[in-house]
RNA sequence: GGAGAGAUGCAAGAGUGGUUGAAUUGGCUCGUCUCGAAAACGAGUGUACGUAUCAAAUACGUACCGUGGGUUCAAAUCCCACUCUCUCCGCCA
């Protein structure tokens, strides 16, 4: 959430810019609940106050009769009044909740379409099987079985398939282990808190891209971003330690419900997948400089790999609600000759922060929310689809990035 | 899943209805002493919201002793529910 005295103070910039990403909110009847509650609140404090005041000139003794009933008195006017202060702070949560971030000044304005690139990798060559028909003909993924025990979008990797990203997985792991993060693994499944206070959707919403466990305060994951969000939740940080980066492996669980139109075939949107995610803890000021930093090392791992790519500053319009600036890494599809999302890396600034009460402590005593950042290293069916479409040989083999061979017992070929 | 014990500030730990935001010890910060350090001594050491006041500093008020509810003129303290931790039993990779 954003900060209330923050909005005071800036009403119409986010007013606007709430809009310019898409969200309806009434900054106004947000302002109105905000004074409500304000005055409410200085009137049971009031009331309190002469209640602690009451209290104390009874000390040790025991209290007259004049004094019992005053007491009932106010114990009644306070609850009076706090029921009044608790439903009014109720409908100001639910609208503070509701406003998005605010986005930086450099994220082009409007839709999906509006999106810029900022720079792009390789060349954009054509032909080539089919990421799906390639590894189905092979063996090395079955829909058909994934769809009998679980559903459609389900799937099994098998032999080569399942080692490759492996192969992958470990790859990356280490390249980001090697740039200074710190590994982890994650529960894979989160409270309701934690899912909200990172932004995704409350179980309300029958939009959630979430699965939820049934009579349980759960939800599986649906990337490691939420827990990595909520490691540390009600804590405060030193500055010293700042800033912290995290880098957590997990399966991803996604509904996908109602993707229609969007592209769907083979292992590129699927309900469950495994990605190694990049997480950082920042200081305020250092936020801008560590996105640019996870951003470059998106980039170094997929020019590592050699696969062609390009990078777009994500249009205000689909940004989401926490983030304040995003990159996408398109990689470029070899056997339908378009770019498509590979990976994805957020600044969120205080967002996720102030949801669920992470703070520093700055040198002179002062305390901020940090910022948090997320970015994707791999997600690892995708950067299957990726290598397979541009790694098949002639003669009908795959042949393995050199980067890649260590962890598959160095074989040049599979 | 069953039985029991517990959850208090940075940490340990006292507190079983009324000057308790909270004893004590340790840690940490600052100061005195010292060439410097240690020791000793002294002082300080939470957060949120609101008001004074536009901001900071400060002062005052209110709230916070796992979470949520209840009893009472008054709750860290009594009652209920929940969550988490520990021990034992059962089950189990």
């Amino acid at each position: 959430m954003l900060d209330i005295q923050f909005i005071r103070k800036n009403a119409e910039t986010v007013a606007s810019k709430a809009q310019q990403k898409g969200y309806q909110v009434d900054i106004e009847q947000l302002l109105g609940f905000d004074e409500e509650r304000k005055y409410l609140q200085a009137e049971v404090e009031d009331l309190r106050q002469k209640r602690n005041n009451l209290t104390k000139a009874t000390k040790g003794q025991k209290p007259s009769e004049e004094q019992l009933t005053l007491g009932r008195q106010l114990r009644d006017e306070i609850n009076n009044k706090q029921h009044r202060l608790e439903a009014v702070s109720k409908d100001f949560d639910r609208l503070l909740n509701d406003v998005p971030n605010i986005f930086a000044d450099d994220v082009p304005i409007g839709d999906e379409s509006a999106s810029v690139e900022v720079t792009s990798y390789g060349d954009k060559p054509r032909g080539g099987q089919d990421h799906l028909d390639f590894m189905s003909e092979r063996d090395w993924v079955d829909f058909e079985r994934g769809a009998k025990v679980a559903g459609t979008k389900f799937y099994f990797l098998k032999g080569n398939g399942a080692l490759l990203e492996e192969a992958i997985k470990q790859y990356v792991i280490n390249f980001v282990i090697n740039k200074g993060f710190t590994f982890l693994t994650v529960p894979h499944m989160v409270n309701l808190k934690t899912a909200v206070g990172a932004g995704f959707s409350p179980k309300s919403d029958k939009e959630s891209n979430e699965y939820f466990i049934e009579n349980e305060d759960l939800a599986l994951i649906g990337t490691a971003e939420a827990p990595l969000t909520g490691y540390h939740a009600n804590e405060i940080l030193s500055e010293k330690q700042l800033p912290l980066f995290y880098v957590g492996h997990s399966p991803c669980y996604r509904r996908e419900a109602g993707t229609y139109g969007k592209h769907t075939r083979g292992l590129f949107r699927v309900h469950q997948f495994n990605k190694v995610e990049m997480y950082a803890y920042t200081l305020p000021e250092q936020s801008q400089e560590v996105h640019e930093k996870i951003r470059s090392i998106e980039e170094e791992i997929w020019q590592s790999l050699n696969i062609p790519y390009r990078v777009i500053n994500i249009a205000s319009g689909d940004l989401g609600a926490p983030a304040f600036k995003k990159y996408d890494l398109e990689y470029w599809s070899k056997s339908d000759g378009v770019y498509r999302e590979l990976t994805s890396c957020s600044n969120c600034t205080d967002f996720q922060a102030r949801n669920l009460n992470i703070r520093v402590k700055r040198a002179d005593g002062r305390l901020d929310m940090v910022h948090t950042l997320n970015g994707t290293a791999s997600a690892l069916s995708r950067s299957l689809i990726a290598i397979i479409e541009h790694y098949q040989t002639d003669d009908g083999k795959l042949r393995v990035p050199e980067v890649l061979r260590p962890y598959l017992n160095n074989q040049d070929e599979l």
